[in-house]
DNA sequence: AAGTCCCCCAACCGCATTGGA
DNA sequence: CTCCAATGCGGTTGGGGGACT
């Protein structure tokens, strides 16, 4: 409740850490543990208060805290999760280890909220900064909307934050019937480091995030029929009034395809035989976050087709009545990374895909990680941002 | 060389949350 | 259930030091 009293009790020492009471501090803990961090000060005789010590050894003193540049993988992750999480330092810290949230929350302040602004991007909503994209007339480059479609899916992705933590406190609760001793594995579709082999506590968000995930169930009308589904069609679903992005990602096809689907139930990230991943997009979800019948996608490209018909055919299916749908195969020409529990599989269009397989991105009830290889599949995605990001003639000049 | 500016980041501040009495 | 100490967390500050003039 109330805050309670510490620097301003006098006599306390303020200020940067000596190498002496680094030593002492450090000495103290490893011998006794921290325990009462406000009786540690006297113990230890540090003239500090207690939240002083604790932000010395936390943030600084700490054996297991990496320090240094940080490596672009790491700058990925921190916008991925900053783009997810907002200023959840603490969560996105507990998905870089040996990063303390305060060195985390100084790196965005200092580096990566300035590239992103610089990109004409908004770093709070990572949106496309209106005046950033609109005066430029004819210099308008497939970066620049690349750039735009990126933002919006990132600001959907907030927006969707919201949502997964309703919509996971249902599944939590149903997933954890009586007798249900399995969780389920769930989709994975952001970037989590592999060192990780289980969500820390804190970060309550991708953890409600993968409470929302439910393993495609075997083909058994007994099992859970709840079905998988994504962000993404959570985020689309017409429950809100999310704005769905519609293809505006520069895809190489030029000419706009219909593709008519079925009230098949999967949409999400896609990736094509270049591991280049986007979304797909869709309206006319039904409240649970399926597709309604005879919906048809209004995509422009042929990847994204492909794609499609690729994610169908790798996933199990259910129609409304919780029947497995039996997938089509995929079409000629199709490379559609996937994944199973056991190691990661490129799928091609000849293989006999059935609906048992287990594929996607997945992650164990326990948490721990199915061999993905996720950084790769988020590569390119990432990339156009970041390749503007460090190219200095970029950036303003784009916009 | 001296002065100024600016960036970076360790540390602080204060509100929020947790959990024990 | 309430209170409150302890801790967590995110925003902000300010001093050190490098870059620039």
């Amino acid at each position: 409740m109330g805050r309670s009293p510490c620097c301003e009790k006098v006599g306390l020492k303020k200020g940067p850490w000596t190498p002496e009471e680094d030593k002492k501090l450090m000495a103290y803990i490893e011998e006794f543990g921290h325990g009462s961090w406000r009786a540690l000060p006297s113990k230890a005789g540090l003239q500090r208060c207690g939240k002083s010590c604790r932000l010395r050894w936390t943030n600084y003193l700490r054996p297991d805290i990496k320090r240094g540049k940080f490596s672009l993988q790491e700058e990925q992750t921190i916008i991925q999760l900053h783009a997810l999480l907002g200023n959840r330092w603490s969560a996105i810290a507990a998905q870089l280890p040996k990063r303390t949230d305060n060195e985390i929350k100084n790196y965005w302040n200092t580096h990566l909220k300035k590239r992103l602004t610089r990109m004409g991007i908004d770093p709070t909503t990572h949106k496309p900064k209106t005046d950033a994209l609109g005066g430029s007339g004819g210099c308008q480059s497939k970066d620049a909307a690349n750039l735009s479609h990126m933002a919006q899916w990132e600001s959907a992705r907030l927006e969707a934050e919201a949502r997964l933590v309703r919509e996971s406190r249902l599944q939590v609760q149903s997933n954890l019937g009586p007798g249900s001793n399995t969780q389920p594995a769930r989709l994975v579709l952001n970037k989590i480091t592999t060192q990780q082999p289980s969500l820390p506590p804190c970060l309550d968000i991708l953890k409600a995030w993968q409470s929302s995930w439910s393993k495609p169930q075997l083909p058994t009308k007994e099992s859970n029929p709840k079905m998988m589904h994504s962000m993404y069609a959570m985020m689309l679903s017409t429950e809100d009034t999310l704005e769905s992005p519609t293809s505006t990602l520069c895809f190489p096809g030029t000419t706009p395809t219909m593709l008519p689907v079925s009230n098949n139930n999967n949409i999400g990230v896609l990736f094509n035989e270049n591991n280049d991943m986007f979304p797909l997009p869709s309206t006319n979800m039904d409240d649970g976050g399926l597709m309604k019948e005879n919906t048809v996608l209004h995509l422009q490209d042929d990847d994204i087709m492909a794609a499609v018909e690729a994610f169908r055919a790798t996933t199990t299916m259910y129609d409304s009545n919780n029947n497995n749908v039996v997938p089509p195969t995929l079409p000629n020409g199709v490379v559609l990374e996937g994944l199973n529990n056991d190691e990661g599989l490129v799928y091609e269009s000849n293989d006999n895909l059935g609906a048992e397989e287990e594929n996607m991105a997945m992650m164990n009830g326990d948490g721990s990680l199915c061999n993905v290889n996720l950084e790769e599949n988020n590569k390119h995605y990432w990339n156009n941002i970041f390749n503007l990001v460090n190219d200095p003639l970029s950036g303003p000049s784009v916009f």
